[in-house]
DNA sequence: CGAAAAAGGGAAAATATATTCCAAAATCCA
DNA sequence: TGGATTTTGGAATATATTTTCCCTTTTTCG
């Protein structure tokens, strides 16, 4: 076992070794480092081929570096496209013993930093891009966000409105839901928020909006869901959930980069 | 051999297709959406594993999309990772700071995350704990908040109302807000939420509660404001301000510890 | 130059991984 | 309800991949 545990590690490791190396080896380390994608997604015999050296040949030089053997190595150069935050994994599942003494709140920072990071990676420019000029067309913006996804709506309210946008918050109260959502036409949009047990209301809101043509733009955890699925641009976000509640930290950094996007938008 | 080549069109097929797939394949569409990294980096059974499925279910799934088998579909998820990290690694290597045009977001992310973070440093546990055996004792919880407060405010029903704690939001609605803070007694709590501007309704609210002999629990951004002043507990958080509009990234999160606190406290 | 040591090639063996297949369970429909 | 159909679980099988091992080639150094 090697006592190299990531890819920067590996990188310096083989960098102040290479002087040393044999030909074959420095062959492979050239490769590694060159092509490091090829070293996490192929098969020792395909890399091989590719950088002109026996399969064994990489066996040696995984061995060389203390590993076991080279699927050993390649796990580091799996983490690295992985992205290895190990923030990632904590949205998921949190020690269920929870604290070591230090720290007591410290998975609810570990895991709304996560929910942050993982949004990072997965925010698609292209999508959101899309989801501000969606919104900077519409003359009137629809909003919608029930249970756990109604803050959120409510933060748009406050935020848009602040942009000078004309915005409908459709809360539904007095049981006029239906009548506020009917004046929604094609030249308005709908921005739905709506998380996994999704709402009746945000249902049938969206699926009005889809048959009328209204753009739809869906902040959800599921991009499988039914919102998701009628919607004209989906954004995904996952919030790290802990002892059965989720923040809402990760959604309203997305809320608050929509706001901004648009409002710079707004002002060219 | 599938019609499909590349990762975005497979999301989208799956996505079209969604509905229609028996359970464990819906289950599986899932994963591969959430999980994409796993789906080209790990083995069959390892993602089996972790999808909680059967290895056959997710070569079922792969031939339901037309695919020769497993291996082959894994090859589109492979493709994404060769593809995006070209883009990876050039932020790494051109912004190892600041900003530079790519990383577009990064001050979104980076402000929540020192939200957070500072947060982290200074939250008092015992103020915390205060705050929370005043919440457990209440009878019922009155919760205010207004403008961007608001949303938190709403949080905090949606939240400790599935504590089956008896809660009341004092909306204002209908311009009742002085009747319906009247029925605040000792035996309750005032949870105000208020950020600098401090709106006159949370000022006289809280003012009013302190007269009376309620408990208010203030969470602020200004420990020497009005709200804070009359507050029996105090619990500060500041969120990052970017472009003129404030995340409530950290709020949040301050919430579900309030929440979560307050459950396990309950539980005792 | 020539013996000893190191490096390299490649096939065979060992291991891991993917896939098939069938029986059991669940669902559907008449 | 009860037979037909689809879905699912899991062991058995087939395939692919990694690793070992031995022999050949190359390098090193007296």
């Amino acid at each position: 076992m090697s006592s190299v545990n990531d890819f920067e590690s590996l990188k310096a490791e083989i960098a102040s070794q290479f002087p040393q190396l044999s030909r074959r080896l420095k062959q492979v380390a050239e490769f590694a480092i060159a092509n490091p994608n090829d070293m996490a997604l192929e098969t020792i015999a395909t890399i091989a081929r590719k950088a002109e050296v026996q399969p064994s040949t990489l066996i040696r030089f995984a061995k060389y570096f203390g590993f076991d053997g080279f699927s050993e190595m390649q796990r580091i150069f799996k983490g690295r496209l992985a992205g290895q935050s190990d923030y990632k994994d904590r949205i998921k599942a949190f020690s269920p013993e929870g604290e070591s003494g230090e720290g007591l709140f410290d998975d609810f920072f570990h895991g709304s930093t996560a929910s942050l990071e993982e949004l990072r990676n997965q925010l698609d420019e292209n999508v959101l891009g899309k989801a501000i000029e969606t919104l900077k067309k519409a003359d009137t913006i629809y909003l919608a966000g029930y249970r756990r996804a109604f803050p959120v709506a409510a933060y748009f309210q406050y935020a848009l409105s602040h942009l000078d946008k004309k915005v409908v918050l459709l809360h539904g109260m007095g049981g006029m839901l239906a009548e506020q959502a009917r004046l929604m036409g094609t030249q308005d949009a709908l921005l739905a928020v709506s998380f996994r047990e999704h709402s009746e209301e945000v249902i049938s809101l969206v699926t009005e909006a889809d048959h009328k043509g209204v753009p739809v733009i869906a902040v959800t955890d599921s991009s499988l869901g039914p919102v998701a699925s009628r919607a004209s641009v989906c954004l995904e976000v996952k919030d790290a959930k802990v002892q059965g509640f989720r923040s809402l930290s990760a959604t309203m950094c997305l809320a608050l980069i929509l706001v901004v996007g648009l409002g710079k938008e707004s002002l060219e």
